[in-house]
DNA sequence: TCCAACTATGCAACCAGTTGCAAAACTGTA
DNA sequence: TACAGTTTTGCAACTGGTTGCATAGTTGGA
């Protein structure tokens, strides 16, 4: 259940609506762990219900539904007993190997164009990241703990990227040929 | 649905029982789609009905229930039809990193021994990946076509794996000053 | 001969993620 | 004022992946 634990995490960095978290929510944790809008707001209702959280209406909402959520002592310790709790590995999971397995026992079906077309998405995202790193992780005297963790964390997108774009630049020389 | 279209990629490679086949998958196209013998079982019974594959009696069975799978030429149309299509990337979804992001906001908690551990286990990984390039693809005159891809997509597993231990030894370096 | 382990298949229930749709209020503009 | 677009919330149905369990035959050893 890791994306309530994503929702707790967001909501203490800063308490919001489930509609503003759903956005902040593609700017930073959706990077490694995306969520809908459908998703997040079933979620906060299930722990809404748990007690882990709890909502007011917004004060600047006027007549609008719109609600707050707040992170309860009992969610805060959900999180840290969750946060300690070993995690199984992130497998690699790319429907796209698959699509290129399939080439090779039926193929040749000139993948070329789509190599590209996802180099350039990578490169795209890659470029993304390292925006984010001049803007929020300059170099600076004495970074805080927080800000060393967000930064690292950054960090594996940017290794994630870069590491597809090499194999795509290679996958381009081995399927280039034909 | 990517399943079904792994299962006939790796039917065509090799037609094989259900049992077989779950365990061919793990070795092989289970690098990087993984997938339960119970998943397996329920996707063959749906391509069967669609008249993408066809099963008959194992002749080596005896008494046993088991029934081997064969592609079918509409099966295979519906490969290369999807092959050839467009996939969304695959981001970066690692539960991890969002434990780490709540240590952040609510650590420290200590999450050295755990950064280790999956570090321990990528590079685990990887050594069975070299292990099977060293086996199967050593350098020879004339590699075939399939051939040099299923060694590219295996160069993607090692890829993925080396990324992640740069990741770990960088973080390890990060949270090791707590 | 009996039992444990393995081979081989499958049902049922559940949970998480996805898609399509819509309600209700607000904001800006033609 | 009427309409389009945005904000904010949510229902319903579906798909795919997970878990627990069950069945039935085979094999090898105590």
């Amino acid at each position: 259940m890791s994306l309530a634990h994503a929702l707790l995490t967001s909501l203490l960095e800063q308490p919001s609506s489930g509609y503003d978290l759903a956005r902040r929510f593609d700017k930073s944790i959706g990077h490694f762990w995306q969520a809908t809008h459908q998703q997040i707001y079933r979620e906060l209702g299930r722990m809404e219900k748990a007690g882990w959280i709890r909502s007011e209406p917004d004060p600047e909402a006027g007549r609008t539904r719109k609600r707050t959520y707040l992170v309860l002592p009992a969610g805060r310790e959900e999180l840290m007993r969750w946060a300690a709790e070993a995690a199984p590995l992130t497998e690699l999971r790319d429907e796209f190997l698959v699509r290129l397995r399939a080439d090779a026992v039926i193929g040749p079906l000139d993948m070329v164009p789509e190599l590209a077309r996802r180099r350039a998405l990578h490169a795209e995202k890659l470029r993304a990241y390292h925006a984010i790193e001049a803007r929020d992780f300059a170099p600076e005297a004495e970074p805080t703990r927080q800000r060393r963790i967000h930064h690292l964390i950054l960090k594996a997108g940017i290794q994630y990227e870069q590491g597809w774009i090499v194999w795509y630049d290679e996958a381009l020389q081995v399927l280039g040929k034909d």
